[in-house]
DNA sequence: CTGAAAGCGCTTACAG
DNA sequence: CTGAAAGCGCTTACAG
C-alpha cells in the first residue's frame, strides 16, 4: 500500500511552505511565477493529487449535493435523476443517489447518512408528506429542496408540478371529446401528485356536470403491472367506462395492454389518456396522449434553487416554483363514438 | 449558522475524554456502562451528529464508492445502477453516480472526482477501451471493477457478459426459425459488447453456410431513434431482410417502430430479435423476444467483487466473471414462411 | 511576496 | 476501565 503524496510532499521537495502550494493551487493569492511553476511542475512529477476530503473538512463544503428519489428505475424519475446530475456536474458538484422505496424509514436513514457525509445540499422527491422528517437536515443547515411532492408544513423551497390543474386539463380534454363514463387510474392516496390530480379530475367532472362514480376510480402504485390489474377490475365492472385516465404513463401502459388483452380497440372502443410523457409513450402502440411534465425545466429550476441556496444569497424561505404540465395528443385518445 | 455539535461537546458535557465518546459511539473498546449511557444521553440531548468526513479523513475510509455509467436514464443503465446502489446501501455504501455520456474525457473528469473524493471503490461501465484511463486509480489504490464493457490490457476485475456466444445464440435461434437473409442493427463499433455481439453473429452465419453482408448491417448507437433509423435503411435496400437481430431492446423497438410504419408485420414479414431484456420489451406490441441479459446476477457479482476488494481480501488480480444470457421467446419472433 | 501555526472533527496507539 | 495527545491533509488568519 503506497502512501499517496501529500501537500505536504510536494512543498518540501520545492521548498516552500504548504501554505505557498495550496495558494498556487487555488490561486488564492499571488505567488511568484518561479516558485509557482516550480510547484507546479514538483505536483505533476510526484503525482499530486488534491485530497478534498481534507479541503472540505476545513472548508465545510464538499461539493457534494444529495439526491434522494423513490426510484431512480422508474423512468420518470431516472431521467430527473439523470438530468440533475448533469447540471450538478457543470456546477462542479458530485451527487450521491438514493433511493428510497417510498419507504419513509430508508429516507430517514438516507437523510442521516447525507448529513454525515456533510452534503452541501439535498434535492428530495420524498416519499412521505410529514416535515418533520426533513427537520435534521435544516436542524444542520444543510440547504434542501423539495421536488415532485410537497411536504406538508415544510418551510423549503419546492419545485412542483400545478397536479390538480394538469388533472382538471386532462379530464377536460376527455370531457370535451365527448365522454361520460371516464374511469381514473390513480396512483397512492397519500402522495399528493396523486390526490391533487384526482382533484383536479374531480373538478372537471363537477362542472360538466358527470357525478363522480367511486367504481370508476381504482387505485395503482404508479408501476406497469397495477395499471393493468386496474384496468382489468375496471373493465369487469357493469358501468365500463370509454375513456380513461391514468395518473402515469406506466401505468396508462398497463391500462392499454389490459384493455388490448380483453379485446377491446383503442381508441375506437376506449381512450386513454396518461401522465409524464415519458420516453415510451410515443413509442407504444397507439402512441399514448398524456399530460406531458416538463421535465428540463424541472431539473434546471430545482437545481438553480438548490445553488443558490448554498450560495447563501439572502433569499427568503419557501419558496415555490410551480410548473404547468401540457397535453400531448398522440393516437391513444379519441372522440367518443 | 449554528455551529454543529461535536464530539468535543459531548466529552466535554459529560465530563470525559473525546476518546471515550469516539468509543461508545464506535463501541470499539469497553466503556463503564453508566458512563456509556451518559455518553449516550448527552448525544442525543445535545443533538450530536457524527461527522463522517473527520472519520474518513482519519481511517481512509469514506464508506463510499463511485459509479460511472454512460447513461443512467438509459433504462438498462438505469437498471443496474438501481441495483447496485440498493446493494452498496445494504452493505453501509453510498454511491457517488456519474453519466459519462460516452464521453471519455468527461469519464477521466469524473475518475479525477472520485479519487479528490477518496472513493472507496468504483464500479465503471467504461465509455472507452483504453486501460491508461484506469491508471490514476490503481495509482491511488483504488479497487474497481468493470461491468458490462471490458477494457483492454485493463488488470481490474471485470464482470462481463459472454457477448460473443449470446450473439451467437441468438442468431442461430433465427436461423433454426429458417430465416436466411438476417439484418443486424448494431451498436458503436468501438464497444466491446457490440463488436462481439456482431462475431457472435457472424459465427451462426457461417455455421449455417450463409455469407456474410455488409448491407444487412447498419449501426446505431443503443438508443431508440437510431433504431428506427437503421430499419428504415434496411429496408430501402433491395436484399430486404426476413428477421433483424438488433444489439438492445431500445433499438430493436425502434426498428419495429420502422418496420410496422412502412406497413410491414411483425412477425408475419419480419421478425424481429432484441438484447437486455429490459422491462418494456415485455410491454411492446408484439411483445419483443430478446436475449436477456442476468441483470441480479451482474449487479450482485459486481458489487460483491467490489467489496471483496475493498475489504482488502488476498485475491489475484485481474478476475474475470463472465455471465451468459438466456433466451426470451415473445411475440416478435417466427418461424420464416 | 511568503511562512509558521492553528484548527476542521474525528480515531487510535500509547500509557496508566 | 479511561485519557492526553498525535495526526489524517488540507485552508487561512496572522504576521512579516
Amino acid at each position: 500500500m503506497k502512501k499517496s503524496v501529500t501537500m505536504k510532499d510536494v512543498a518540501d521537495y520545492v521548498g516552500v511552505s504548504t501554505t505557498t502550494v495550496s495558494h498556487v493551487i487555488n490561486e488564492t493569492r499571488h505567488v511568484n511565477e518561479l516558485t509557482r511553476n516550480k510547484v507546479k511542475s514538483a505536483m505533476k512529477e510526484l503525482g499530486y493529487r488534491p485530497n478534498f476530503l481534507a479541503r472540505s473538512l476545513r472548508s465545510g463544503e464538499t461539493k457534494t449535493i444529495g439526491l434522494l428519489v423513490p426510484d431512480a428505475s422508474n423512468p420518470f424519475f431516472a431521467e430527473i435523476a439523470r438530468q440533475i446530475e448533469d447540471l450538478g456536474y457543470r456546477q462542479g458538484y458530485s451527487v450521491i443517489l438514493g433511493n428510497s422505496d417510498n419507504n419513509p424509514n430508508k429516507q430517514t436513514n438516507y437523510i442521516n447518512t447525507l448529513i454525515a457525509k456533510q452534503v452541501d445540499g439535498v434535492i428530495l422527491i420524498s416519499t412521505g408528506g410529514e416535515a418533520d422528517e426533513l427537520q435534521p437536515l435544516t436542524e444542520n443547515n444543510i440547504p434542501i429542496v423539495l421536488a415532485d411532492r410537497d411536504v406538508s408544513l415544510s418551510l423549503t423551497d419546492v419545485v412542483l408540478l400545478d397536479n390538480e390543474k394538469a388533472g382538471y386539463e386532462a379530464t377536460r380534454y376527455l370531457l370535451e371529446l365527448g365522454h361520460k363514463c371516464i374511469a381514473c387510474i390513480t396512483g397512492p392516496n397519500e402522495l399528493s401528485p396523486s390526490m391533487l390530480r384526482v382533484k383536479g379530475y374531480r373538478k372537471a367532472l363537477e362542472e360538466f356536470d358527470i357525478p363522480y362514480q367511486e367504481n370508476l376510480i381504482e387505485m395503482g402504485d404508479f408501476r406497469y403491472r397495477s395499471g393493468e390489474a386496474a384496468m382489468e377490475k375496471l373493465l369487469s365492472r357493469s358501468c365500463s367506462p370509454t375513456a380513461v385516465f391514468a395518473l402515469n404513463d406506466m401505468m396508462a401502459i398497463g391500462a392499454m395492454k389490459a384493455i388490448m388483452k380483453l379485446g377491446y380497440s383503442i381508441p375506437e372502443d376506449i381512450s386513454v389518456l396518461g401522465f409524464d410523457n415519458i420516453q415510451f409513450s410515443s413509442v407504444v402502440k397507439p402512441a399514448l396522449t398524456t399530460m406531458a411534465q416538463p421535465l428540463a425545466d424541472f431539473s434546471n429550476k430545482t437545481v438553480e434553487m438548490l445553488i443558490k441556496r448554498m450560495s447563501g444569497d439572502a433569499i427568503e424561505d419557501n419558496q415555490r416554483f410551480i410548473l404547468s404540465a401540457s397535453l400531448v395528443v398522440r393516437e391513444s385518445t379519441a372522440r367518443k363514438k
